[in-house]
DNA sequence: TTCCAGGGGTAGA
DNA sequence: TCTACCCATGGA
């Protein structure tokens, strides 16, 4: 008989304006395991495991000038785990982040359609940068069908269940997946190919030879953290150009045969353009490029 | 059956 | 630096 979970009610202020069912919905993620999107309750709810192992579900909507935070879990959380929560949730939707200046920027600009809704341009992340990075390895070279697959099937496989409601799991740990091992990521998972790749990942993060919390680090230069990523096995131009972005650093464009295809079609009437011919079309944004080309292919 | 997807690693030139 | 080839998987 699964246990009542404790309720924890909290309060995040948000900058304003901001607009919590398009930060919501800014890109595929929350499509993935364990993401679930309410859009009558404009209600986010996932598990997570936080670091102390302790297992929560987390609620988000907006209140007012904040976002309202229900976590449940089965016994109190800790002033650190609530610490943990805050810091997840403002993660998760880039409270922190300061879009003024590319916001400036479109509005002052004609020739690009932007898509950007007021209070808009905050693309969604997960609590943690090893999930992000996970869930961008399970982007590469398949249709987003097989992604949401892979993505699921790590939940159902490694993740940890809820205790009041074992049907729920979070994401898992580093240390589940690298425990797990790359083969049992290609047969139980279905990573294919990429079993190696998000095992290895798993491994350093979760062996310490990988610190996620460098990379997340403000501060330190773009070039410097793209040649970090780019030296981590399955991540290419592509993949880096990505998480950048999930690390706010929207410098760089994630050529991929879906912005091949829409650039072609608005910009070069219908022809595959050259990675430079891609390059052209957003160079004017500069530190914003990925920002861009995201809201101006809505 | 064949192609290819929100690519990337490796070998060889 | 560039190109060719290979890598699993499952929709279309």
């Amino acid at each position: 008989m699964a246990s009542q979970p404790i309720p924890l009610r909290f309060a995040e202020p948000h900058p304003r304006p901001f607009n919590f069912p398009a930060t919501v919905n800014s890109h595929g993620w929350v499509e993935l395991a364990p993401f679930s999107w309410d859009q009558d309750r404009a209600t986010l709810t996932r598990p997570i495991e936080l670091d102390t192992g302790t297992l929560v579900e987390l609620s988000l909507r907006p209140w007012r000038n904040s976002i309202s935070g229900v976590a449940s879990s089965a016994r109190p959380l800790t002033a650190a785990e609530r610490s943990l929560l805050s810091r997840a949730t403002r993660r998760m939707l880039r409270l922190d982040e300061d879009l003024g200046a590319f916001t400036r920027l479109a509005a002052g600009r004609s020739d690009h359609t932007m898509r950007l809704a007021p209070g808009a341009g905050r693309i969604l992340r997960c609590p943690s940068l090893f999930e992000d990075i996970v869930c961008v390895l399970c982007t590469t070279n398949i249709a987003w069908s097989g992604t949401r697959r892979m993505v699921s099937r790590l939940v159902e496989q490694l993740g940890t269940p809820l205790p009041h409601d074992p049907e729920k799991r979070a994401f898992p740990l580093p240390r589940a997946v690298a425990e797990a091992g790359p083969e049992f990521l290609r047969q139980q998972v279905g990573l294919g190919y990429r079993s190696e790749y998000v095992w290895g990942f798993a491994h350093k993060v979760a062996q310490g030879a990988l610190d996620l919390a460098v990379l997340e680090a403000s501060g330190r230069p773009t070039a410097e953290l793209r040649a970090e990523l780019l030296a981590i096995k399955g991540i290419g131009p592509y993949a880096a150009a990505t998480i950048l972005m999930l690390l706010g650093r929207y410098g760089h464009l994630p050529i991929d045969s879906a912005m091949r295809s829409f650039v072609g079609n608005k910009y070069y009437q219908g022809q595959t353009p050259s990675d430079e011919q891609i390059q052209a079309i957003y160079a004017p944004w500069g530190d914003w490029r990925y920002l861009a080309y995201w809201f101006d292919s809505g």
